[in-house]
DNA sequence: GCTTGATCTCAAGTTCACTTGAACTTGTAG
DNA sequence: CTACAAGTTCAAGTGAACTTGAGATCAAGC
């Protein structure tokens, strides 16, 4: 009856595999304690931490943002009005990049594509920010 | 000018990288001839059709997706506009169902983070479709 | 005490979408 | 003819986010 959950538990509760809490407490995501049997024991507050990353994950974010993210947190401390809204205009912004990109490839379909010209330079497929902004893999722009 | 282009001028025409454009050849995405050589010769129609794959990525589709598309194209005769509609109808309900999730996202940004609770139970995470709908690595699910 | 299931660590494997490197050949300008 | 850029193949490496497997230990029920 105490607050500490096993990895199972966590795990069924959160819908995040095992595997995956392991991985996510050795990148430094969420810690937790160990039994005397050397198990880990999660606090429960650990859910809702699990369910920041869920979030930010879904939203686009990289494990490496997200741990940046959660390092810009208090640590002890339960987060103020102020620190959300500092975090949450920053991805909404993101959010909103992001659908207005989607919402821009959605014209051209029907505008470009949708009359079988593909020309993707009257489209302007150039891509703001999100992930493939980075100097990653993948195509960048589109300038016939 | 004939209507063959090397490698490297598809790249800086595509914005592709020419080890990509081989990746993608090798692949089954696009094809070339080749000069007697062994050197590349695309026929300038693979523009557009790199164009349809940057596209496509943009939206979310793996490449093995975008592959099956392209195969659905006629091989050779120009797509018509039914070969297009059909096509994109499936892409626009993709990106809506993504731009949907978004939304949702964003405003449970306000309702449940924005208000330090982060209470995910109520905010209905739970991903409808998209990449991460498949069997994939990542969470599922939250059903605290 | 025994079996079964949960957990541990650590190394290696997986998928996606490419990139990089090595070793070599072609094409072009001077 | 000689540079040097551009092209070739093939194997291996990369990074993100995990998963899987091996071999061992721990906890709980009968």
């Amino acid at each position: 009856m105490d607050s500490l959950i096993t990895i199972g538990e966590t795990a069924r509760r959160s819908g995040v595999a095992a595997s995956a809490l392991r991985f996510y407490e050795e990148r430094g995501l969420i810690a937790s304690e160990r039994a005397g049997s050397g198990h880990r024991r999660f606090p429960r507050s650990v859910l809702r931490r699990i369910a920041f990353i869920v979030f930010a994950q879904r939203i686009g974010l990289t494990l490496d943002e997200i741990g940046d993210e959660l390092a810009k947190l208090p640590g002890d401390r339960m987060p103020n009005q102020r620190d959300w809204s500092r975090l949450s205009s920053a991805w909404r912004t993101r959010i909103d990049a992001r659908i207005a990109e989607l919402e821009r490839l959605r014209d051209s379909l029907t505008e470009c594509i949708g009359c079988g010209c593909l020309s993707i330079r009257r489209c302007r497929l150039a891509n703001p920010d999100d992930r493939a902004g980075r100097a990653g893999p993948g195509p960048r722009y589109w300038l016939d």
